[in-house]
DNA sequence: AAAACATATTTGCAATGCAAATAATTTATT
DNA sequence: AATAAATTATTTGCATTGCAAATATGTTTT
């Protein structure tokens, strides 16, 4: 070490800075959307795979189904969502968008994944490949390389990561 | 847009693989502490800068005084850090850490920050050069440059908000 | 049929976080 | 000097997140 760490903590700050930057721009959301962060996820999450069930959706998010449950009551009363007990296991539960559901998520910015891609996309082939090389080189050091991507701007990732229904 | 797409959306999940990484380092840290994130986060900016009002407490927090007040409550409830009212501005608390805090502190793991410095170190010149302006790039495109970087290894950034006491 | 398992929920708890009100003190204004 | 205004920390009240443990209901396995 030695001269390396200057570069080395700029390279930190602007690591915690974008991540702040990405979680002010998620409270920015909020404030527009008058839902909360994690209400927002899981609505988002909701659109993009539903009908999902309670477990399946406190799975894709990492937190436990009690919590989950908290989060679709808040969001149930608001109009958001809706229940449905399952005719085939009527254990589960299905969770929908309403209509006014719909529309919240459709008018819902995605502020922080719109302007990543929208800045990636104006960069050089060049330089986007240095870039991906380095948040790899990030990741390897963090040792997060098997940590699945949480909240994506497609949907056909987050697969889910219980066996599919049976036939 | 079109193929350079899979990079973007590549760039974007390690740069959340990132963040989730460092939370759940700093969770882990939590749990060898037996503090919360918040908790660590305060004593370690106490640790930096004692003794520190509560007040610039809050501002580097950025929170709201009512908020770090709790904080150091349950802290202080720990023995780990004391409060002591000023005596030049009697409306002023300054916060110090306990002996007990002291040991807390420095046994507390810095692990996202550690394996990141360790990380950085030992990637060759070049490629450090990349990731550093690679992170550069990433706080351009999210408007983030004025940041102020939130929590560091090294004790001299952050400097107040405030202007400095008078003569 | 009984036991084991799965799913969603309820209950109870702790912590974060804010806004508004309050108490104490200092600074500014008249 | 007296009053008004501003600052500092705190208290109170509230909503939310988040978990663990217990519960109710339903399904699968033995």
């Amino acid at each position: 070490m030695g001269n390396n760490s200057d570069e080395i903590s700029e390279v930190i700050d602007n690591l915690r800075r974008s991540m702040k930057a990405i979680n002010e721009y998620s409270k920015t959301a909020e404030k527009e959307t008058g839902l909360t962060g994690p209400q927002l996820w899981a609505i988002k999450l909701v659109a993009g795979s539903a009908p999902i069930k309670v477990s399946d959706l406190a799975r894709r998010m990492y937190l436990h189904p009690a919590t989950v449950v908290g989060i679709l009551d808040r969001l149930e009363s608001k109009g958001l969502v809706q229940r449905t007990r399952s005719t085939e296991d009527r254990r589960v539960v299905e969770i929908d968008l309403t209509a006014q559901g719909r529309v919240v998520v459709s008018q819902a910015p995605e502020v922080a994944q719109g302007m990543l891609v929208k800045g990636l996309e104006s960069l050089s082939p060049k330089k986007l490949s240095h870039v991906s090389e380095s948040m790899r080189d990030i990741v390897r050091i963090l040792g997060a390389e098997d940590f699945p991507p949480q909240l994506l701007f497609s949907q056909e990732v987050n697969l889910p990561l219980e066996p599919a229904k049976k036939p």
